[in-house]
RNA sequence: ACUACAAACCGGGCUAUCGCCUCGAUUUAUCGGGGAGGAAAGUCUGGACAGCAUAGGGCAAUGUACCGGUGAACAGCCGGGUCUUGUCCCGAUAAAAUCGGGAUGGGAACAGACAGUGCCACAGAAAAUUACAGCCUUCGCCCGCCAAAGCUUUGGCGGAGGUGGGUUUGUUCCGGCAAAGAGGGAAACCUCUUGAGCCGGAAGGGUGAUGGUGAAAAUGUGGGGUAAGAGCCCACGGUUCCGGCAGGUGACUGCCGGGAGGGGUAAACCUUGCAUGCUGAAAUGCCAUGUAUACCAGCGUUGAAGGGCGGCUCGUCCGAUCCUUUCCGGGUAACCGGGGAGGAACGUUGGGUGGGUAGGCAGAAUGAUCCAGUCAGUAAUGGCUGGACAAGAUAAAUGAUAGCCUUAUUCGUUGUUGCUUCCGGGCGGAAUCCGCCGGUGAAGCUUCGGCGGAUAAUACAGAAUCCGGCUUACAGGUUUGUAGUUUCU
RNA sequence: GGUCUCGUAGUACAAUGGAUAGUACGCAAGUCUCCGGAACUUGAUAUCCCAGUUCGAUUCUGGGCGAGACCA
């Protein structure tokens, strides 16, 4: 394992029927402004987590600003999420999750650092109580 | 130098670390190349491209509208015309206001109001071609003055007519009916006359100047003219139509002649000319995946549909059936063979319904392309020559952190330019004052820098098939032009 | 990506180019009542924004802003 901060095309969630089961299915967590949703999927992935990131056109109208906030977004994501990945990986198990920003104001970069490292915490929590 | 306006352009750069998308190379996990905009936005327009439709024409609908050019095309752009408006100057008058001319900016959805229909609140006599009031006149009536014929007792009487004023629909006028009389006719009835009745209506003309309201009131000013008035006539203007001549490709302009004065609104309906077939990349084509052996419909079930493979006009292999009934033949019968009908099952389909799958490739990045030079053109734009290849994502890449540079603002310090005041010196004058020269002098303000620190880099905003334009948003900066103010030469 | 619709009091809706922009519910004050409700009386509150056409714009036209619907 060289390589612990990527986050190419297979590691963003892309496929419309996972996100459809994550959405009708699946089980949140939150930290304001950012909230996730998440699913243990099996087999269905060929990589241990699978992320997506969203901002609504309700709390934003310009697209600079959407796209802002999800490039800030997957850099936190992408710097922190190596532990999550790991545990999995050791389980033997397979998540799908979305990040969701329900803020309305533009948001700092540390801010949403420190945001995304309480909900990765908590997701590791949920994973280990997995058996 | 500053300020204002207009136009054009730019829209931070570099490095390190960690990352993202894509293309290429190979040693297969590394290296190298590329990676948002002037508006990528709004979706307001014009096309390219694709599918479907389509003999031709018309209606409808939508858009558009001075002229010429430009261009693939346009509601764009360029140039011109007309109208309108701001500023300045000149002229008309003593001034203001107004009018005319010129210069220089801005604006115009800028076809038609004489094709037709509608609307124009309130106010006003009236909101579109007409009435009302008013003015003038005719006819009545009343009053004053003058007064002809005639009469006469010579004093006058008389009162046609003229003239001035008043009155303003009545005792007046008009129409119809009844009644009476006369005439005609066979009669119905018709015609004429009369009119203290009844009913109805109020006069005949001229005029459009006056009416002060309104956003808007029928060509402005002056004069003549008339019963009163009026473009009724005249002079000087203005608007508009027609014809001619001249200039211009044309819109249009100038001159001459003749005619007309009947508001506004077409971003009211509408009329005229011109343009448009409809739908949009979620178009469209291909491949893969996938379900059901569902339901409906068609076809087929023994050399047969269909499928697999290959050396693919062919070969080879695989390949979906039973029941009921009836007819014929055979048999004692069970039953056997052949044919028909019905049903079910099975197979199959470029079919329909429903359901399922939902990923990739093409479309789709070399084009009405961009840059530089040059030529033509007032310009938009076009021709030629040379060079360049410049994002291609799809739950949607182009980012995060740190440092430096650069730029802007501000603070401190230091130098410097100019001005003012003070201090001190010299010269001149009769001068407790004034003028001139002038200082490694001081203080204040100011110009331009150097060094250091702090702050900020920020505006509007993110490609989604591609181009032309329009519209809207935009911190800060640069350049050019115009106008104004100040200083110096 | 594309095609459309709509913006009027706090809310739901009206209004032919011409009024002080109307109706209902709601809100506020008063009368009545011991208090409240009901009833009655009175009042406040609005044309999304900017231009244009017109004598005059909620209405017509253009642009902007906002809200909503639809298209495999």
């Amino acid at each position: 394992m060289v390589k612990k901060f990527t986050l190419n095309k297979t590691e963003r969630l892309k496929r419309r029927k996972i996100i459809e089961q994550l959405f009708s299915e699946g089980r949140a967590v939150a930290a304001f402004p950012i909230r996730v949703q998440y699913k243990l999927v099996d087999q269905l992935l060929p990589v241990p987590l699978q992320a997506g990131f969203s901002v609504s056109s309700r709390n934003f109208k310009r697209a600079v600003d959407r796209n802002r906030i999800k490039r800030l977004m997957r850099e936190a994501w992408r710097l922190q999420k190596a532990p999550l990945e790991q545990a999995l990986q050791t389980k033997q198990q397979q998540l799908a999750l979305f990040l969701i920003y329900t803020g309305k104001e533009l948001p700092e970069f540390t801010l949403i650092k420190e945001k995304v490292d309480v909900v990765l915490k908590k997701l590791l929590q949920t994973v280990n109580a997995v058996s």
